[in-house]
DNA sequence: TAAATTAACGAACGGTCGTTCGGATAATTA
DNA sequence: TAATTATCCGAACGACCGTTCGTTAATTTA
């Protein structure tokens, strides 16, 4: 087996445990997680769990290194393309809104904060998120001039970016397919109330 | 000693309990807290605590209530005024951004679910939820239709609500005094948002 | 003042927690 | 095939968990 297949068997046998962790962490809180009910939940033994982290704050933090990880690789590249201000907005919420709503469980662990982490690690994490918040209050920022050239102090653009954050960040507070339809359809919306209101024209 | 004074030296008790029980659960979370932690900020003795409530869980479900009975309270007379539909909206956005800064901890509790309840607890909960959330469509649905006159679906109306509940309602995950202004200015930023997008006029 | 009720306490209980350890099994490499 | 490494496990550890018990101090009521 070659260097790469190693790597790719057990980052696979890492996914598969980081994903099932996600989903019943997600449901029950970190707290209420115990390493027994992990164990039982990705079929393994509760010592086995212990070869892939070292404990149970590491397995939480590496959850949210994936995560974030993922969702900025995303949309780190809607600054490099040649795209219009509103079209790069527009992408950077489909991508999050997309991207939430399939890893529902993964983003309510996300949102919840790294207070149960060490200083190092919740330091990780937060350059992660700070990076992201930064690629976002610049599409904001760039948006916002693109349409009233006076120019907005970085308070208030990042305001506006929080509250933007709020509308994306919120859907695991309600959202249900049946009722509130596909993710590009949510992520629609959004756009439309943060650019234009919401009363559609 | 009259009979409401009794009750208020009990109430004034328990509310303590519940708001020092509530900045500390806001932290660590509701199983990251134990009972010795919650009877040392309050000042009391472990087995003390279970004067006031039968057990943990009822501590939280008591923390919900009280939170979400003064949110309704706060705005439910919000229809009943005679108020232009943009003001009712303007109202209920003032009234709810200004309760949650005033009260990050406990609305940190409110709004991360019912999950660790049992089944009564978790549905007398959600019908009070139930009850602002209605009121609050009615309001959002109310202005829209002031400044469209074409009607809209319940499910259109709904997850506009939603958007705004999320601007909201994600306060706690960015709002500091110091860099991001007044509850009053927060709250104008969301209406002027919501309305109108996020480019000032 | 006497009785009754409220408020508070220390100590202990059974149970569950995260973690460790020594050893087994399976897979890969030399 | 032999050596090496990656997976996996049962059993146990000490620590901490929520809760209960019997009792005492403080306050209110009669």
């Amino acid at each position: 087996m070659s260097d790469q297949a190693v790597i790719n068997k057990r980052l696979s046998g890492l996914d598969e445990i980081l994903d099932k962790s996600a989903q019943l962490m997600a449901h029950l809180g970190y707290h209420g997680t115990s390493m027994r009910d992990l164990a039982q939940v990705t079929g393994r033994s509760l010592s086995g769990l212990y070869h892939y982290f070292s404990n149970k704050e590491e397995l939480l933090f590496l959850i949210n290194q994936r995560g974030f990880t993922s969702l900025l690789a995303m949309s780190s590249n809607l600054l490099e393309q040649e795209l219009k201000p509103e079209e790069r907005l527009s992408g950077l919420i489909t991508n999050h809104v997309t991207y939430f709503i399939d890893h529902l469980s993964e983003m309510r662990i996300m949102t919840s904060g790294t207070m149960e982490m060490n200083e190092q690690r919740s330091q990780t994490l937060w350059k992660l998120k700070q990076e992201y918040t930064e690629l976002a209050q610049n599409i904001v920022g760039d948006y916002i001039r693109s349409q009233t050239d006076t120019d907005h102090s970085t308070n208030i653009i990042n305001r506006k970016t929080y509250l933007l954050y709020g509308m994306m960040n919120w859907i695991f507070g309600w959202y249900s397919a049946k009722d509130h339809g596909t993710a590009t359809q949510v992520a629609d919306d959004i756009f439309s109330t943060f650019t234009s209101g919401c009363c559609p024209k």
